[in-house]
DNA sequence: TTGCGAATTGATAGCGCTAACACGTAGAAT
DNA sequence: ATTCTACGTGTTAGCGCTATCAATTCGCAA
């Protein structure tokens, strides 16, 4: 930090301002630090930072289920921010009763502010408990159902219609729907997604051919069996996420009807398990690892900002998706 | 620091030994310390440490496959065990092409030691490459093929063996092996140790019921058909990992046969994937967590050690491994 | 022109810990 | 008895950064 304020000719604590985004810093100067610290490759060093401010940040990582595909690329996301950012994670795992508990041991523990990844942000306990808590908290890959505070994801309406008109520019009009857990967010999201695709289409989603799943791959093998047991059945299938997509594929396979050539099954998440079954399926990819990073980044914020006693406006950061386009799919 | 000194009566210089566990401290003394630090609830502060020392570790977390299931929980174990050791992770995905280049990146990045989790830790290439390099690292899971350096992993043969033994103990006589990848320790342990619980029981195995896979799914597909292509087929499947057991089990359903009514499938690791599926799998679970955090304790010390001149004697760390029994698996 | 508050920058003093060396003190070697 | 050595402990001086306040400059109204 020396050298980069030799290099400009300033003392280092104007460098130091720079580097917080200090409020009092001249436009040029700021200009001029920037420049040096790019041509000298100066990087602040955390351990320092951390002491001097007397004050490590830690942030709360509430994961839950075994079933939380996301949790992989999450912990791969988190893990680069927090060794960049210099903010230690505190990893509790959490059941399904014991929000609450959890939440005040994590408080207990001193950390100034919590990751959310679903389910768990979509649990009005634990929301509430978060809320009467006064702790900086944002929710990952689900908006909170209050529309409040931060949030990081996709665009699950969205990304629900691409795929339904991927499908639908397949050839396919008789598409079956397995929904997403009832108390999820995402799941109505995706579902609406989806009825809105068709209807852009100028089809209407036939309600029997649309089936209650609860994200888990069982729930998956009976909506899909139900979608087989009608007189008709849909050529393609469009599952809310990957692991009721293949339980839908274990269904088919059992009824002796080829993947795709008999039928097109798709997911949603991108999750490991859609690359490790045969076929691969064609889903929806979200960036988790990225949407790990900016919400570490985001809720730094928060937590810096609170500290002087303001605070982030609520904020819905959307982060873009991808269709990933596999195995699984075909034209009718 | 400073009160735990005072409650003691000795310099925070002393506390600091009996901390960084120095050698020369008067037993009494080491205890006297221990017992202050115990009752005031000290806990060091690793900005401060790390900013003393002048020099943070970093170490490379190497990962390759999206089929590692590992990752996961090995994910877990390591922010776990860094952020409390305060050493900084530097995660590099690899391919099966590019290790030597992603080792020497991490190299030019300053890693001080390397964690190489599977399927890696088979790679002759990758340990040839970080042997050159003479930097600490550590094989987690597997073994080393030469039996050389450090290593942190279960008995993969005892393990076996202990599953064998519980088929046998459920009645099944004819029991069909998928091994794993060729190239891999494990899969040859593995493989072994089923091999020898049957002959155990004198039994013995029967070579066209030992079929070859490379621990992928559609590996596992291939050679559960060939399992039942046979006039006589098997009444249970020992697959050795899960992926290739849920292929098994999406094989038998296809065949109409009921899993476990009709056939008994096990796999081995644990993984997600296990609990996902339909039956849930009965596996051998492996302490990949604990592995992670254990690895990373073992390969601080060899740094540590390293930077003295001296280094660690070769060392196999076994942890223990446990049974899983769920739904996959019945009585003959 | 003068004065005064706001904006901008600098100087100083640690944050909590550990290297490196300094200083005893007891036993071994001479 | 004297020197030497190793051991056990204390002292000193930072590690790289930021909080805090002091110093300087600037803009602008009186």
């Amino acid at each position: 930090m020396h050298e980069v304020a030799k290099h400009v000719g300033v003392s280092p604590m104007t460098v130091s301002r720079v580097l917080n985004g200090d409020a009092n810093v001249k436009p040029d100067m700021r200009q001029r630090v920037q420049a040096a610290i790019k041509e000298l490759g100066y990087s602040p060093n955390q351990a320092a930072r951390n002491l001097a401010r007397a004050s490590t940040v830690h942030i709360g990582l509430l994961y839950s289920n075994p079933s939380a595909a996301y949790l992989n690329e999450l912990l791969v996301g988190v893990l680069e921010q927090s060794s960049q950012a210099g903010c230690q994670i505190l990893l509790e795992k959490c059941g399904t009763r014991n929000e609450r508990s959890v939440i005040e041991k994590l408080l207990r523990d001193g950390v100034d502010g919590i990751l959310l990844p679903p389910p768990l942000s979509d649990s009005r306990v634990a929301l509430e408990a978060l809320r009467s808590a006064r702790i900086p908290f944002i929710s990952i890959a689900t908006g909170r159902p209050d529309g409040e505070g931060l949030s990081v994801r996709i665009n699950d309406f969205e990304a629900a219609a691409e795929m339904t008109r991927l499908l639908l520019s397949l050839g396919h009009r008789d598409i079956g729907f397995i929904v997403g857990a009832a108390n999820q967010t995402a799941s109505a999201q995706r579902q609406a997604g989806f009825v809105a695709a068709l209807k852009e289409a100028g089809i209407e989603a036939r309600s029997e051919w649309i089936k209650q799943g609860t994200f888990s791959y069982r729930s998956g093998l009976l909506a899909a069996e139900e979608l087989f047991t009608a007189a008709e059945h849909p050529t393609a299938i469009f599952a809310s996420n990957d692991d009721m997509a293949a339980a839908a594929v274990a269904v088919a396979h059992r009824r002796q009807l080829e993947v795709p050539k008999d039928l097109t099954i798709v997911g949603f998440d991108d999750t490991p398990l859609a690359t490790t079954i045969w076929p691969a399926l064609t889903t929806v990819r979200q960036p988790v690892a990225a949407m790990a990073r900016k919400a570490i980044e985001l809720l730094l914020e928060e937590i810096r900002l609170r500290s002087t006693g303001r605070t982030l406006e609520p904020l819905q950061h959307f982060l873009n998706f991808s269709l990933v386009v596999r195995e699984s799919s075909a034209k009718v």
